[in-house]
DNA sequence: GGCGATCGTTCCGTTTACGGAACGACACGG
DNA sequence: CCGTGTCGTTCCGTAAACGGAACGATCGCC
């Protein structure tokens, strides 16, 4: 994704009224008036109008009140970035986590009813983990492919090609982690590691 | 501004000075300047300068001007949402899904090494999903608790009360998905499927 | 119909985040 | 030693995000 040198996100304009969208919905589905949300979270009134409509550009300050409201992380707004579309699957990174002995990536995935997927072998070692929330989903390896409903979590080792399909009519929603298992290749310390989160592959622009 | 009403969050302040230190944090991994990275982004020395050191509360805009650069997402940054303090675990809440059968929770958990805690049961039908990425952690059912290393995946009905507890002395990195079935006044209509039960080593039965 | 309450938007003065330029500190090279 | 380059911070005028108040629209109630 991204490619690093070019601005890979559709300006501000166009990122802002996203995440308006996406208050407002998350405000409307709790049932929650502009002006009841804007006085709990203690913002003004046109600011939180303004920032649902996208017609400004907000403040990580204000982002936060309204968010914490909400009941949501800032994370959940922001969406990171739509990202990966696979021949069928919808997919967004949610969250990359670094830890000491891998990385983790942690998707929220979409699949149209009908659709079905094929991708190929990850590095060796590496495991998907995939929980259904919605609809019927085959995924894993092509020679064994797995079943899950709404709930269920399954798990597999995709150094091999693996799949997903649907299953009936319904779109599938999922959550899958990926989990990069640290390549305990080379550089056994090297510099002081520090424990903040990197995206794994994001780098670009090699130095 | 600044805690309208009660703020949950340790003020704006510690939340942006803390995204400062992750994006300079990012920004040296990678070898870059701050000028450099300032002219790359499109922004200017001073925000970035201001923005790194916590000085400024900076606008949605130029996070992502800032982040799109660095390769990773908005998400990675800010990714801190609600904070949820049990006697030992502090969590935060990535994510809130509702689907038509269930309601889906997701937090990012970590608990202190040496630390444990037990939580009273939950409504009938509530499972627990957890992955952990760091740490070995004993967890599940009070009576029968499973354990769980790095990369492990281990699932139980939280219906009874149940425990979370560290091995060793590492602190235990995780992530959990609670599954709140949707209640369907009356009769459960559709059988709840029972959690997953496939795990890469975890797995043993949860209940 | 009249009236009050609340909805979301718009107006407006104040505050502040913005980019550009100037600054001192440091590292090289002539 | 003294340019020359780049580092990160600070200063400053401008643009815009902020909260409060005023606005028209819509609902419920008498």
């Amino acid at each position: 994704m991204t490619s690093g040198a070019q601005n890979p996100y559709p300006t501000a304009d166009a990122g802002t009224s996203h995440v308006g969208r996406r208050i407002r919905s998350l405000r409307e589905e709790r049932g929650l008036s502009l002006s009841e949300l804007a006085r709990r979270a203690g913002v003004g009134k046109a600011t939180l109008s303004g920032l649902e409509n996208g017609t400004r550009n907000p403040t990580l300050e204000t982002l936060w009140a309204v968010t914490a409201q909400l009941g949501v992380g800032l994370g959940s707004v922001v969406g990171t970035g739509p990202v990966v579309h696979g021949t069928a699957v919808q997919g967004v990174l949610l969250q990359a986590f670094e830890e000491e002995g891998a990385a983790y990536e942690l998707y929220r995935l979409v699949f149209p009813a009908g659709s079905s997927q094929l991708s190929p072998a990850h590095h060796q070692g590496v495991t998907e983990h995939l929980t259904v929330f919605a609809g019927l989903l085959r995924a894993g390896p092509a020679d064994a492919p797995l079943l899950a409903g709404p709930g269920d979590y399954i798990t597999w080792q995709s150094d091999v090609p693996h799949t997903y399909a649907t299953l009936g009519d319904q779109d599938v929603h999922a959550s899958l982690l990926i989990r990069y298992p640290r390549l305990r290749s080379g550089l056994p310390d090297g510099p002081v590691r520090e424990p903040g989160e990197v995206s794994p592959r994001g780098d670009a622009s090699g130095r």
